[in-house]
DNA sequence: TTGAAAGCGCTAACAG
DNA sequence: CTGTTAGCGCTTTCAA
């Protein structure tokens, strides 16, 4: 664990003083120094086996290479570790390290490990949260910072998040697009309703609306953010009178969706000749497994782990506070398209047993 | 993200030198200082909210209070996170941050982080792998790391991993407690077969064996590690004649449970009631969504997280490099009992009609 | 019992 | 063009 050769080795064996190495290993040739004499330092300095102690410098300099990233939750939604893993990389990409710090949503851990991570001079903290929400950011969390899948809930932090309305706007669209007039949005049941459930309601409606269909209150239900939820959500729309009844299922995640397949399946309906489902969330696992697979809305958290340390670096632009959105950025959420859609059955959905 | 007050600054405040602050703060009251003076020194460190730089300090001791840890892929087994968080946490409460470098199993990329690792002069490294397997640990791998779910091919580092054969041993063994004597061994094929295959395996023929059951070769059958593969291999299995018939399958993993339940569907055959299950890895948002919620053995991630950190920070003792395992700890698997298990049926599997 | 002084390994002024 | 000098903020002898 112990490093050993150090700037002055290199200075000696290439006969020039440790200045000369610093300047010309950090390319601070700002006085030119003569190519050989650069040359030999670096050949050293690699022959050698040099690196520079990052913590000397990170003291001298005040910059350390390093970052943080301090989340509620990690392994909770396996599909948001991919926050973590691309904020890692782009870490990596600009030369830093990532202190991953994990505080269980603990406003004490939080402030301690801010703390802690000031006191190792990160040069940054991205703040991040596994489910879209309205956050009061820990105390201390230092100006600069950025927060990733959350929103300050008084400003002052650029952020971003999924653009959840858009997402769903481009669900329902594609349902809208397949013919479908009848569609019933599965919502989840929670207290508090996180942000994502009202965006997306929204998104819903305004595709209904742009479409001049009528939104039918009786075709928005929830249930429990779980299969379970999803199958009894599902079941009391497809119970409707025929007339009444949706052809077609957005669902708030691929969870609901996964329960919406057993209610579908129960009640002799075919995905998706006699009911078209879209989910949310395109989680592994569910979403591509599904027989048949699933239509569904990817959540951007590759895109959103980047943007967050890229933003935090410096590497990309960051948002203006005073803009529209206030600092915020709302990630695009695509579309899977899968085998879960197509167009109503031609006299309302069959019903077929076995 | 400029840290401001220093020792100086409570020396001066307290009116003691810098000197005296370290040592009251360090609890290195050697040479003692009178209760008074600690006591101040404390209340003005604390009110002017000082932390001490760690940079600063970890050049002095050569200490840093980080640990990394490189994992060879992080998001792709979703369960695998809690090792990280784990680790975390164990890193948390010895007063250490956690380096998180994901490598991709990029063995450039690999060395790359060791070195920029060393360079931050961590004070540990613990090199993970997401799959129990036999590996040649980065060069330059410093010693006094441990590897994690990972052996290594030479020997020279501490390491945990599942005890996989334990844990088929507890799955098989409840399966012929309860009755059960048609047991079949759904396996993954893949290349390189990784070693819990074999492992459990071997769990698998030992229990046999104990109970006096031929193992027949006709019920080791092999499936890709997704659920088609599942459901194919449980197939072949259950088109066996009534009398070669399993009553009982043993699944690699969840996902190949998920695929035997598919199949079992398919051949009229109920669970419990008709078909025993047992999985492995109890894997979240599988084995318990499934109808009947699945019976399966536990990976102990969370517990060789823990255990990695805690040996590589001297917490834990570290295993005997000399002894019968050479140094590699087996940490156990325990069984979750949930309802795929049950007796046998009484005159075979029967053929129901859903 | 406490303070002064010497670094840890590096970078950044400033001389030469 | 390059070397000397002075720290970054802390710990740790060594003297007083």
């Amino acid at each position: 664990m112990t490093r050993r050769i150090g700037i002055k080795d290199v200075a000696r064996e290439a006969g020039v003083s440790a200045a000369t190495v610093s300047l010309v290993l950090n390319e601070r040739a700002t006085s030119r120094i003569p190519d050989v004499t650069q040359e030999r330092v670096r050949r050293v300095a690699q022959d050698i086996g040099y690196a520079p102690n990052t913590l000397a410098r990170g003291l001298r300099t005040r910059r350390t290479q390093t970052i943080g990233f301090v989340s509620d939750r990690i392994a909770t939604t396996p599909y948001a570790v991919r926050m973590i893993e691309a904020a890692q990389d782009a870490a990596r990409e600009n030369g830093h390290l990532l202190f991953l710090v994990n505080t269980d949503g603990d406003p004490a851990l939080e402030r301690d490990a801010v703390a802690a991570l000031q006191a190792h001079q990160v040069d940054g903290i991205v703040y991040a949260c596994m489910w879209h929400r309205a956050v009061e950011p820990p105390a201390g969390l230092p100006a600069g910072s950025v927060l990733l899948d959350a929103r300050p809930v008084d400003g002052g932090f650029a952020s971003v998040v999924p653009d959840d309305r858009g997402g769903a706007v481009a669900a329902v669209q594609a349902l809208v697009d397949a013919g479908h007039r009848r569609i019933a949005y599965l919502d989840i049941d929670e207290d508090p309703l996180p942000l994502a459930s009202g965006l997306r309601l929204a998104g819903y409606l305004e595709v209904l609306e742009a479409a001049g269909i009528t939104p039918d209150p009786a075709l928005h239900v929830r249930g429990t953010s779980d299969v379970a939820g999803g199958r009894d959500a599902a079941s009391r729309v497809l119970e409707l009178p025929a007339d009444q009844r949706p052809t077609a299922l957005f669902c708030f995640n691929d969870r609901l969706a996964m329960g919406a397949y057993a209610a579908a399946r129960h009640h002799g309906l075919a995905i998706p000749a006699d009911l078209s489902v879209v989910g949310y969330d395109d989680q592994q696992l569910i979403a591509a497994e599904l027989d048949p697979p699933l239509t569904t809305v990817a959540l951007p958290h590759h895109e959103m782990g980047r943007w967050a340390v890229e933003v935090l670096l410096g590497v990309r632009e960051r948002p203006d506070p005073d803009g529209a959105e206030g600092g915020v950025v709302l990630m695009p959420c695509p579309l899977v398209r899968r085998d879960s859609v197509g167009p109503p059955p031609t006299r309302g959905p069959g019903r077929r047993r076995g």
